[in-house]
DNA sequence: CATGAATGAGGCTTCATTCAT
DNA sequence: TATGAATGAAGCCTCATTCAT
């Protein structure tokens, strides 16, 4: 009988290390040899599990979303209503999500161009919002907000700056340190008139 | 004699070409041959104006600041204090500027993994702040604004909302019509205690 | 106790599989993971049942061969002398022996320029010639044909004939149906004075 | 000025040694690493004269028929009812038409499973049939054949008898002498009744 | 100044084969 | 006996660049 392999974890593993290179180098510089290098196997790795390379990019980036969205997630089960907290879990605040950033703004330059990841990431922002309104209808739920608010273009003005803070940060980290984004982030949430 | 040729004229003309091609297929998918075709020069031109096809990209991408500075340039001469039309120059209010934002966005993923064009963004997100506080000082100095605001802190946000607006304006143009920016645009402002 | 298997029936179940699928793709595109699919076995198979997919090729090819043998000996043995009948039995007219030039037809490709092939090749020809001749003489035993005819060179007519017929209906069916084969073959048959 | 080049001739020069390189190893066999070396150019000197290495090829079989013919028109020009001439233009009778030959038999087997390559050598085959029919008819101007012959027919039969013997000369050089090839020619030309 | 020809490096992919299980 | 995992070699192709003209 065979070794017998996850084939998923196998996928999330090399999508893993295709992450951490993306970050590194840039979607578009990303080769196989390399990533078969970083992830210390073949070339014919990728074909392995993937059909394609683009296959791979694409699994990468929803693989990212999904982990971003997962901590999001995590922020809001016990809290529903923790509007700073879930957009703290998306902004550049620390490393790990400095280089989450990196991918997304590579991947942004591949979108350019190519429709097909361009639909993903419009899919993406408008998930990332809707999760938002929801955040913020729970608030107005709780009385911690107005419940006549216009919840969708609040939620698109968040996203806006999470999307505007994530850009600068991403390419000044040192000019961004996690103190100057929450500030901001203060300075766009309190005219909202949100009540603790 | 030789014929003469206006090298810079020459030069912009094919960044000219290089943006517009940019912004339909992204930096990193355009080919030399493509532009060459495009340009109507042979493929040769690139050595011909430039070292190295990294160096027009570079010139590309220079040239097209300089276009949007020229644009902000041309609001604020008349009227030093004219936020709103400062940054609406700047905004994806329009199919020209649109298209400009695509070649920024795929700048930006050829920055990642860049050293020198990550640094050439820096250098420009830099300038365009300096640019908005000074349009802030001036409204100061018109009674616009309290003079003792946070002046970098509020061009930071600004430049934050701009940078976000244009990431999902440029990735969904239908879902962000001008309306709708400026009505974020304005809903960024108005807390900021601007009086006419 | 192991379970045992028939090796050289699923030998020969394997190499029929490969017959199919080289009549429809041919021997070069032929590959071992679309010969295990189409087997329902493993891509293992190869290296189970032969050394090599060359090895493959060629116990396919000569299974082929001997199939085609089968039919005319079947032929043969209650007449050794039915010349048209032997004939008959490998010209492609009906679907099942047209699918068998096809895979003849593909190995005269891979033949040329692989030495053992073109040997093999040669083999079958100038066996398929002797039964011929063999039949040839018995017709001269039955007095269906003068004795000192040339039977050598007869047999290498007829030969050619098959082969001519078997090309052109091989790639243009359509043009070639039954009844003109037998036709072309009664008119070069004709003028070798047999008699019935 | 940069250095003109006849884009058809090198074309032709390319498709001369992709001939020349089929009959050694096989079409499919041949690489476009070895073709360029035999042909004395780099890898991209393929992409450079042809979109694709099957567009090579394809020109590389027609490249080829159309030496055939233009053998068989030089026979026919100053004799259109020379059907043995011809014909003869057309056997594996020396050194060259054998490697033809070899050229033709490795396409059959590519042909089979490449429907755009079976339809070439459809066209071919019935191309070849029409210009033999051609000359029958010029004979029977002549009073070299009777009026009322099934041209038709007969131009099959000689074509088959063609093919068959250049597949079994093609294989077997050896064994078949130009002699013995134009023995069998005659042998079938015989019957038909032709006068000189 | 400008060109088309030609190149060499490198990218993705496919495939027969080997190996541990 | 039989398997799925994994590999390394090799194939085709694209591209930025160089060069003679």
């Amino acid at each position: 009988m065979p070794r017998l392999v996850d084939h998923d974890a196998r996928r999330r593993e090399v999508a893993e290390v295709a992450a951490r290179l993306i970050a590194q180098v840039g979607v578009e510089r990303v080769t196989v040899r390399e990533l078969a290098k970083a992830a210390g196997y073949s070339t014919a790795i990728v074909s392995h599990y993937f059909a394609d390379k683009r296959q791979l990019l694409l699994f990468t980036y929803q693989a990212a979303a999904q982990a971003a969205q997962a901590r999001v997630d995590a922020v809001l089960k016990p809290a529903p209503d923790d509007l700073i907290g879930s957009i703290e879990a998306l902004l550049p605040l620390d490393e790990e999500r400095h280089r989450e950033w990196q991918v997304w703004l590579s991947f942004w330059g591949m979108a350019i161009g190519d429709p097909e990841f361009a639909a993903e990431q419009r899919r993406r922002v408008l998930d990332t919002r809707k999760r938002i309104e929801k955040v913020l209808r729970a608030m107005a739920a709780n009385g911690k907000l107005p419940a006549d608010s216009d919840f969708d273009l609040i939620a698109r003005e968040l996203l806006t700056m999470i999307n505007g803070l994530a850009v600068q940060a991403g390419f000044d980290p040192a000019d961004w340190p996690a103190e100057r984004q929450r500030k901001v982030l203060r300075q766009f949430v309190a005219p909202m008139g949100v009540k603790d």
